[in-house]
DNA sequence: TCTGGGGTCCTAGGACCC
DNA sequence: TCTGGGGTCCTAGGACCC
């Protein structure tokens, strides 16, 4: 087994809505500006100068007001098209710096790149302030860039250059001394962890786990016990073994969500009905613009989550489709006829959407089951097959192996693995 | 009186990310 | 009065089957 080291880089554009806009207006430069969510909600994002003033991620517009007189915050509404060409040209960017293989696009404003290739022939750190230097002089977009030995590593990385001005930019751990690490560790709440949200902070905090460092030298046993699957994976990569590889993106969806916040309540079914149609065709143009189909759709509504002076209402229901679809019309009627259901007197609905379980159309032909499983030739290759084959038909479990290969070894001739072998309703486990 | 057990599938809910 | 939207993954528990 090949158990290289391996190098990862995190980069990230700072402020990322924030930088856009001033690529394009730079009299915001050095002025607290944020934007804001879908419905001029709440702010999404905030400059160096907004995040100062202590504007926090999520907060509502209405509880910023006096702030936002007193300090002259400029706010802005989001302009999604522009922050996705801009990160557009950002991908591209840094496309001439590794191959497609070693270049994972995170989301809009970051990008992995696997830069272990380059470790023999290059000083790593100044390869990473190349790369800064060309974002900045070809699109005018700041960003950071952390180097670390796990993609988990690389976030961290890429944290502490964040908050480093005197790193310019790059934090490389690769390179760095173990007791300058260990210091930095120290400094850091293990929250800023990749992977480590609000609930588990609380829970490792009364494990007595604070910092980063502390985290760092937990025993993965424990919090394996403790917690999930992913946080000890998340502890291994930051103690340095590589979990997370690199993800040849774009990758096909699993589900595509559509659904909005009301400015009001809403109280009639109509109205209901009216939102989830539009939301139905927003989410099939969707789909049909990544070439899926729909095998399984799921409609919600919700009250309003902060009234606390009424019980939360939250309800939904889904349909499995007979035959995988991308057909608006009927989708549509599905969820109209979900809200029906889902539809209750006297509810101030505050939201609704609809969720589609997405399925890779070619995958409905049989034959195209059996590419993958003609090349396999270990086990390990064949639990990745049946992935892929799970994969493509949503979360439908398939019962190969054992049935598919009765009595057999693994040393069997694939080709005898014909597709008239098997029976259709006998690899779907689907009434 | 003692009342199986292993497996699958589905759903709901939780946690995290940007 | 006003509180985002779009995603992924994991787990627990119930129904059901043989």
């Amino acid at each position: 087994m090949e158990s290289q080291n391996k190098i990862f880089a995190l980069v990230d554009i700072n402020n990322c809505y924030v930088s856009c806009e001033r690529v394009f207006n730079p009299s915001l430069n050095n002025q607290p500006v944020i934007v804001l969510s879908n419905n001029d909600g709440c702010a999404v994002a905030r400059s160096q100068e907004a995040k100062n003033l202590g504007i926090k991620m999520g907060v509502p517009l209405f509880q910023l007001k006096d702030l936002v007189e007193q300090h002259n915050i400029t706010v802005l509404s989001s302009n999604y098209a522009l922050y996705a060409e801009m990160s557009r040209r950002f991908i591209k960017v840094l496309s001439e710096f590794v191959t497609p293989q070693e270049q994972e696009i995170y989301s809009i404003d970051e990008c992995f790149l696997d830069l272990t290739a380059y470790a023999s022939n290059y000083d790593l750190t100044a390869y990473a302030h190349l790369i800064l230097d060309r974002l900045l002089r070809w699109l005018g977009l700041p960003a950071c860039i952390g180097i670390g030995r796990t993609k988990t590593e690389a976030k961290m990385a890429n944290h502490i250059a964040k908050k480093n001005s005197y790193l310019k930019g790059v934090c490389n751990l690769v390179s760095m001394d173990y007791c300058s690490i260990e210091s930095l560790y120290q400094t850091i709440e293990v929250s800023e962890v990749w992977g480590v949200g609000k609930k588990h902070t609380e829970k490792l905090n009364s494990l007595s786990i604070n910092t980063v460092l502390d985290f760092v030298c937990a025993s993965p046993l424990m919090i394996r016990n403790q917690f999930s699957i992913v946080m000890h994976r998340t502890l291994l990569e930051l103690q340095g073994i590589s979990c997370i590889e690199i993800e040849q993106s774009p990758k096909a969806k699993k589900q595509i969500i559509a659904s909005r916040s009301f400015g009001q309540k809403v109280y009639s079914r109509d109205d209901l009905k009216e939102a989830i149609t539009l939301y139905v065709q927003d989410a099939v143009s969707r789909l049909r613009s990544e070439n899926l189909l729909c095998g399984c759709i799921l409609g919600f509504v919700q009250s309003n989550p902060f009234d606390s002076s009424e019980p939360f209402y939250n309800k939904s229901m889904s349909y499995t489709l007979p035959d995988p679809s991308d057909n608006s019309l009927l989708l549509t009627k599905i969820a109209t006829t979900m809200i029906d259901q889902l539809y209750q007197q006297n509810i101030g609905f505050k939201k609704c959407g609809v969720i589609l379980t997405c399925l890779e159309p070619k995958a409905t032909h049989i034959y195209d089951l059996f590419t993958d499983m003609n090349k396999v030739k270990s086990s390990n290759q064949l639990m990745d097959s049946l992935d892929n084959i799970q994969n493509r038909f949503g979360k439908k479990k398939i019962g190969l192996g054992a049935s598919m290969l009765p009595n057999r070894n693994w040393n069997m001739s694939r080709n005898q693995l014909t597709p008239n072998y098997f029976k259709w309703d006998q690899l779907m486990s689907v009434k």
